[in-house]
DNA sequence: GTAGGGTTAG
């Protein structure tokens, strides 16, 4: 035990160590754990000062999880204690707990002090009202608003001040106060112009041109408010005006160059960034860790990975590692470069060894597992999450539905709104997406009709996911619908509508709609590219396919990747110009990869091309050995010219090489209920009724011509046999199923994992004039719209 | 003044 006099000693050894820690000593983080731990292994029990102290080193290090908790441990805390807590809980964005702490206050205790921490954690969280509301609260009750308060009451009055009369208005109540001539005061005056100005209702240039006025007669200036101008500029998209400023400052800031920085990543300039960057090392501006952040940010969205690596690695040499090191920004913009570039696990040692993370972090990390495909990683990750915000909810939402994972996207989608999250415009369009994915049609209508109640039916991410999800369900006219009546439209729209109609066989229309996209002026991409090539190829249309690639680097200066020539060597071969494609093959820039190979080898499929076919294959095989498609389409090949013992070789080499043929299934949506059907199905309880339906079919078929085309039957085997094989292929059941299940004359939409077999595609021609109903079927490439014996494809698919 | 999301093709 020790007596009084020992603690006294303590006390003030303490209370002497944490004097130390000020912003401007990187380690101050390191002093606070090490005294910390030391009290609690020595037993002292810390109050008054030295615990006030703690928790604001806890604070400004970002560890607001310790301060709490040490907070919590107190009987009654103090108003400093509380409103320290109450800043940085705001600064941080939890304002639910700052507000916690700021209404158990009694009255008694509170001060201006406290209220001004809270008025800023209502504006943090963009409630400009509650902010207002409290400030009306603090005069109600008799306090006196100081120049902090004027502040944070200003930073809230820009969030939601709609004109420039109310800014003026604003401004004569600022010189009414009496602290017109402040200048924290006018540089938040300054952002309230400066901030109405991004809106998009009132003219940007008439507010910037007063906020330049008020900047000009403010008698005396700071960082700040140069860097508000700046940013005020950038904000409103005049890069020039902002840079032109910068230039004209005689003191060279590194807030303002940070600005300049930040807004041309933003805008996606990152070359310019860059160069800014390596310009404050010349001039002798000292880099900080905004600087670092910005620029790491450029590197990441750029995919300028060597820089960014540099960066890294000069981060690490510099004398200002302790600091830097442990900042959360910092790092958090490191694990961001990595993954973005698809170094997931070197992202993940970053997070590792970061002394603390907050979402940011954990999102990031989530994020690149997402993104390399790494979907069991992913859900562990998640599910290990400390805590969850609506962005966690919706990367993995979409992770799951990209991946294939239809229908855990959906349950996860749910389980978002149990535990109480409110689904934005976002989290709905990944739930579509998973949808579209597993082609339910009804459900996506569902999620449409909810989102249309919940006023997101303006969303440009929502209604891209629309488009995407009725052309997947086989309604490309609701697609259309969705395309006709968003209010915005960018890139992605244009894409995904031409895209539609690419692959419902609408080739000249989705031709039409990308000149109608130049027209606009809007500017086509690599993905635009991939998707007309794409309907050039599906439509037969040689010519435009050559002139749409030439223009690519020709015009829009899109450099074409391997994807791009695997669409070109599509389009050559299924026109049957293997000559052509051989020598594009032989003369283009990359280096062939699986995909070019993979439609050499479709493309020599359709034409009997067997010499060619077999070397693409070879090469495939080579390249990826476990891949079945390969086997599969040389078998197919082999089939169809009846050379059985080369069919039995390549069975025998699959079965070596343990490859095993992904199983082919078809479903269809009836009642809001999917139904799967597999090949021979004998699962489905309704299965023996849809057999005996389609021999009946089968015989009206065959008084109109048709016939059972057995080459498309890969085993050898007798006639009679083969014939029955074909019947029971998962495509014809699932489409049998709807014809008896489905309202009379109502489409039939079936979708299949695999491409639709030849002697299907024939037989639901003849079944549509049969029945005298359409059918759409959606096959792993594209889509077929049967109707009254013909096909949407053209026979060419 | 700084860091993290979604939609398109295959």
């Amino acid at each position: 035990m020790k007596n009084a006099a020992d603690v006294r000693r303590l006390a003030n050894r303490y209370a002497a160590q944490l004097q130390q820690c000020c912003p401007h000593n990187p380690m101050s983080y390191s002093i606070a754990r090490t005294v910390h731990a030391h009290m609690i292994a020595s037993g002292f029990k810390p109050r008054g000062y030295i615990l006030n102290r703690l928790i604001d080193v806890y604070c400004k290090s970002s560890d607001i999880v310790s301060a709490h908790h040490l907070f919590d441990e107190i009987r009654q805390p103090d108003i400093v204690a509380r409103t320290t807590l109450i800043a940085a809980h705001s600064f941080a964005g939890n304002s639910n707990l700052a507000r916690e702490i700021f209404f158990a206050t009694p009255l008694g205790i509170r001060d201006t002090v406290c209220y001004n921490a809270m008025i800023t954690g209502y504006s943090h969280n963009n409630d400009g009202f509650g902010a207002i509301e409290l400030f009306r609260d603090l005069l109600r009750n008799g306090f006196r608003p100081d120049n902090f308060t004027f502040t944070s009451v200003l930073g809230a009055l820009a969030l939601i001040v709609e004109d420039e009369k109310q800014c003026q208005q604003i401004h004569c109540a600022v010189v009414k106060s009496g602290s017109g001539f402040v200048t924290s005061v006018l540089n938040a005056l300054l952002s309230v112009f400066v901030k109405c100005a991004s809106s998009p209702l009132v003219s940007s240039s008439s507010l910037m041109a007063a906020a330049r006025k008020l900047f000009d007669e403010m008698t005396q200036r700071d960082e700040l408010s140069w860097t508000t101008m700046i940013a005020g500029y950038v904000r409103n998209g005049e890069l020039d005006a902002a840079r032109q400023f910068l230039d004209g400052m005689t003191e060279k800031l590194v807030v303002a160059w940070n600005a300049m920085i930040s807004g041309y990543v933003h805008h996606g300039f990152f070359l310019e960034a860059l160069e800014m960057f390596r310009k404050m090392y010349l001039l002798g501006i000292q880099w900080d860790e905004f600087t670092y952040t910005s620029v790491l940010s450029a590197c990441a969205n750029a995919g300028f990975f060597r820089h960014g690596k540099q960066v890294h690695a000069y981060i690490l040499r510099t004398e200002a590692r302790p600091s830097l090191d442990f900042l959360l920004s910092v790092n958090n913009a490191l694990a961001t470069l990595y993954w973005k570039c698809g170094k997931v696990d070197e992202a993940r040692q970053v997070f590792n060894q970061m002394p603390v993370k907050d979402l940011v972090s954990w999102n990031a990390i989530l994020s690149g597992y997402v993104n390399a495909g790494r979907i069991d990683e992913a859900k562990s990750f998640f599910e290990e999450m400390p805590e969850r915000n609506l962005l966690t909810w919706t990367v993995m939402i979409s992770g799951l539905a990209q991946n294939g994972f239809g229908e855990e996207g959906l349950k996860l989608f749910n389980r978002m709104k149990s535990e109480g999250f409110e689904p934005c415009d976002y989290a709905f369009a990944g739930a579509i997406i998973a949808c579209a994915w597993l082609a339910a049609l009804m459900h996506g209508q569902q999620l449409h009709a909810q989102l249309v109640r919940l006023g997101f039916d303006s969303s440009l991410s929502a209604g891209n996911a629309l488009i995407t999800m009725y052309a997947k369900c086989g309604v490309v006219e609701a697609a259309h619908c969705v395309f006709l009546t968003m209010p915005y439209l960018d890139s992605v729209s244009w894409n995904a509508m031409i895209a539609a109609l690419g692959q419902h066989g609408h080739g000249a229309q989705a031709l039409e709609l990308f000149e109608l996209m130049l027209q606009e002026d809007i500017l086509p991409d690599r993905i635009t590219f991939l998707t007309v090539l794409s309907t050039c190829s599906h439509a037969g249309l040689v010519e435009e396919g050559h002139r749409y690639f030439k223009s690519m680097s020709g015009l829009y200066g899109i450099c074409p990747g391997e994807d791009h020539y695997a669409r070109m060597i599509d389009l050559l071969c299924r026109a049957g110009k293997f000559s052509e494609a051989k020598d594009m093959i032989e003369t283009m820039l990359v280096e062939p990869g699986p995909p070019i190979w993979e439609a050499l080898l479709a493309g020599c499929r359709i034409h009997g091309n067997m010499d060619l076919g077999i070397q693409a294959a070879e090469r495939l095989f080579e390249l990826m050995p476990q891949h079945d498609g390969t086997y599969v389409l040389l078998s197919n090949m082999y089939a169809t010219v009846g050379r059985w013992d080369d069919v039995a070789k390549v069975r025998k080499l699959m079965r070596d090489k343990g490859v095993k043929k992904e199983p082919g299934c078809s479903w269809i949506e009836v009642e809001n209920k999917v139904h799967v059907f597999l090949v021979d199905d004998i699962v489905h309880p309704e299965v023996q009724a849809v057999y005996s339906y389609l021999e009946e079919l089968g015989l009206k078929m065959r008084k109109l011509g048709y016939i059972p085309d057995t080459k498309f039957v890969l085993h050898d085997m007798e006639s009679e046999q083969k014939e029955y094989v074909l019947s029971t292929h998962s495509e014809k059941l699932a489409v049998g199923f709807g014809l008896l299940k489905l309202p009379l004359g109502a489409t039939v939409r079936v979708f299949k994992n695999l491409r639709i077999c030849g002697d299907c595609h024939n037989a639901f021609k003849f079944m549509s004039k049969v029945v005298g109903r359409e059918i759409v079927v959606r096959d792993g490439k594209r889509f077929h719209h049967f109707k009254n014996g013909e096909c949407s494809c053209g026979n060419y698919w």
